[in-house]
DNA sequence: CGCATTTCAGCCCAACTGAGATGC
DNA sequence: CGCATCTCAGTTTGGCTGAAATGC
């Protein structure tokens, strides 16, 4: 991880009061928001690598993998790896292609549709997903912030990614009549 | 940009049901909230950038070009934009080297540390920060939450960020004696 | 035939590491 | 001398485009 200097003040604070000086006062709040999102992630994403790096992971493989061990028999077709972690098809099988040399991950033709793959966790690519996962919960139990300001982070997001068309709502109030 | 499947229900929200059930409820909170901010930090980023593409700048390449344009004179030692842009040295180097192939920055000696180098924001790269920033701004004043929304999410990534150890807090209250 | 699924080659960008040049 | 500043070469990664192979 690299080490930064550290900084006196909040440059983000620092850089909305320079948006709000140059009249750009409607732009500032979002502004911020745009490059807290950004920061926070670099930061977040800084302390997962840490965590997975003794696994051999990185996040993206992390995420395929753990897609597999959801599975019954940590097995799924590519399309829908695809689908659920919305990244680009060639991304996948880039990412898969690691994961086999690493042994983790084993491909196969799907049985009805010759276009198809399969994707198919080996036993040792269970044993690296269940212990990356504890790693990586560490993380996830000390993030530093309250269990309601992430309840809160967690929803104003998840508004955001909605409106920005990352999912469709799952209808939580289902229509009356 | 990338055209993903869209999904028909929070993949997240599926996410931390999995971690529940599968008996990591501490660290469940913690799971949604990393992936949170890294979906809504990719969709951001996707935004940002087809507003930049036109002005043929990246995010990184602009924040460069922001920082410089802020400045009275538009120039600012290496070391200054290192420290406030919280990225490696050489990562500064190769942004200058683009911009500077762009005609957008110079770069000249420091005049008393001959170690040390000046960037200077040309003409040309003056111009395209205004624009880029105009185009920018109209990214950021819809981004579709309120701004109570975007406060408090900015609030709580501030804290995050503070407890990451990302910079030290102004003391908004003074030492009492 | 059109369409879906997946791969491949190739490109770009960001971020890093390690080494080194230069000057304080 | 040690240290700071910065650059260079080279690696890794992810994400993309365009083209193509294959099969529905």
């Amino acid at each position: 991880m690299p080490r930064h200097k550290p900084l006196t003040q909040d440059p983000i604070a620092e850089a909305k009061r320079q948006w709000t000086a140059n009249g750009w006062q409607h732009a500032a709040n979002g502004m911020a928001a745009v490059t807290s999102v950004m920061r926070a992630q670099q930061l977040m994403l800084a302390q997962v690598e840490t965590a997975l790096r003794p696994h051999g992971l990185s996040f993206a493989r992390f995420e395929l993998l753990r897609l597999l061990g959801f599975t019954r028999e940590g097995r799924m077709p590519m399309a829908s790896a695809i689908t659920r972690l919305q990244v680009h098809p060639t991304s996948v099988t880039n990412t898969v292609a690691r994961l086999v040399r690493d042994g983790l991950l084993r491909r196969e033709a799907h049985p009805e549709d010759g276009r198809a793959a399969f994707l198919i966790l080996t036993d040792e690519g269970r044993k690296v997903v269940e212990q990356s996962t504890a790693s990586l919960n560490g993380v996830f139990e000390n993030l530093g912030s309250s269990v309601s300001e992430i309840t809160t982070l967690v929803g104003i997001l998840a508004r955001f990614r909605e409106g920005a068309g990352d999912f469709s709502p799952p209808r939580p109030v289902p229509d009356p009549l």
